[in-house]
DNA sequence: TCCTTAATGTGAATTGCGTAACAATAACCA
DNA sequence: TGGTTATTGTTACGCAATTCACATTAAGGA
């Protein structure tokens, strides 16, 4: 399983149910492909990895699938992450409702200022950073957002990782790297997100379509 | 140029911008590499694609180095993004400050509600959906971010690509894709960023490092 | 029952990308 | 001036992932 592999599971994931809401049974590889936005061959070749069979002509039972692929994404367990930062873009992913149907739950927020993690209308608690350790010990958590301006975000993944926390989506300009795994300990997972990179690749591409 | 090779020099311009600030003046494959998070070999093999030639022994100028990668990242051109949906998320990217320094500018919001674009407290102007094609005609706008929920995402999408936009990066839960170029339309670049599912990964990778 | 058709499952070919290795070259030093 | 060393530029290699091609299998129809 590789990462571009498990890109493509949670895809098929969602798709799955999509397709099993609107009343269907059966779904074939070539459909998933297209939900998936992936070609029909890398469709019966990741289920074939993955050791999932479907019926000569009959295409793969959705049910049967979103049991097999829910399995191995994990779902069931809890999946309770943090947000630190809680400016306007820490604010909205509170409010965001889309994590809910996948199990996700957003468990606190975190902030230096006073004049926020005092402010009372958050959906979830906001407390100061340095009860960090103290609240991530008590709640489980396994993965932090990261909404920090730029010249905190490294500080504050150092400080995440302390406090034993080894998954962390990073919104900051800054790109966050894993620190290499010394004996034993359990490497971190970092995905960065960033915005004005994506925006600057879009505007390339549009520039020269010749990329494809 | 590959898409991996664009992230790459994004991250050498920006690099390059840093190193320029604290006074450097030429740059070896290796330091770069270094900053840039990535190997001296491929940084020596993507400035060897692109043309960009050092001196044996002497580095790389790095005033060079921003000359051509910026022109290649179309720096100095017009880069003016539009917000689709203006909830917490659009609102955030609003005020967001990371984008100037790249030159980036977001010239307008638009909402369907009149609760929200009757409001005047944006950074920006905020219209009603209905006038998109207009002002995006007067605007020289490429480039639309879509923040609504998952429910009206595909619309929007179509809506904006009739307006005559082709470069979206889209925050709702559904994966947009590329309408198939027909006879000389410019081909559409769509970045999709699914917060949910980044999450989801993390978790996963956390459970199976072998993932690496 | 047998033939056609539609789909899966998988080995082989291909492509693409990063790494490694090294030849070429210019600066530096004695 | 000549030798040494540091760094570039490029070629060859190897791995990994996707696509291709087709054998395999089951359903459906005449």
């Amino acid at each position: 399983m590789n990462s571009e592999m498990l890109v493509r599971i949670t895809r098929y994931f969602r798709a799955l149910n999509r397709l099993r809401a609107i009343g269907l049974e059966k779904v074939f590889a070539h459909n998933l492909a297209d939900a998936a936005g992936v070609s029909a061959a890398i469709v019966r070749k990741d289920f074939s990895q993955l050791d999932i069979r479907g019926q000569k002509r009959g295409g793969y039972e959705i049910n049967e699938l979103i049991d097999r692929i829910g399995a191995i994404l994990g779902k069931g367990d809890a999946q309770n992450v943090i947000i630190v930062g809680c400016g306007r873009i820490g604010k909205a992913l509170m409010h965001y409702s889309g994590f809910e149907p996948d199990g996700i739950r957003i468990v606190a927020g975190f902030d230096t200022d006073p004049l926020i993690y005092s402010e009372a209308s958050y959906p979830v608690p906001v407390y100061p950073i340095s009860r960090l350790e103290e609240i991530v010990g008590a709640l489980d958590v396994q993965v932090a957002i990261i909404t920090v301006p730029e010249a905190s975000a490294a500080d504050v993944a150092e400080r995440i990782r302390a406090a034993g926390i080894h998954g962390i989506l990073n919104f900051s300009p800054i790109t966050l790297k894993p620190h290499p795994a010394e004996n034993g300990e359990k490497t971190d997972v970092i995905h960065n997100i960033n915005i004005a990179l994506e925006l600057e690749q879009i505007f390339y591409e549009l520039k020269f379509p010749a990329i494809r």
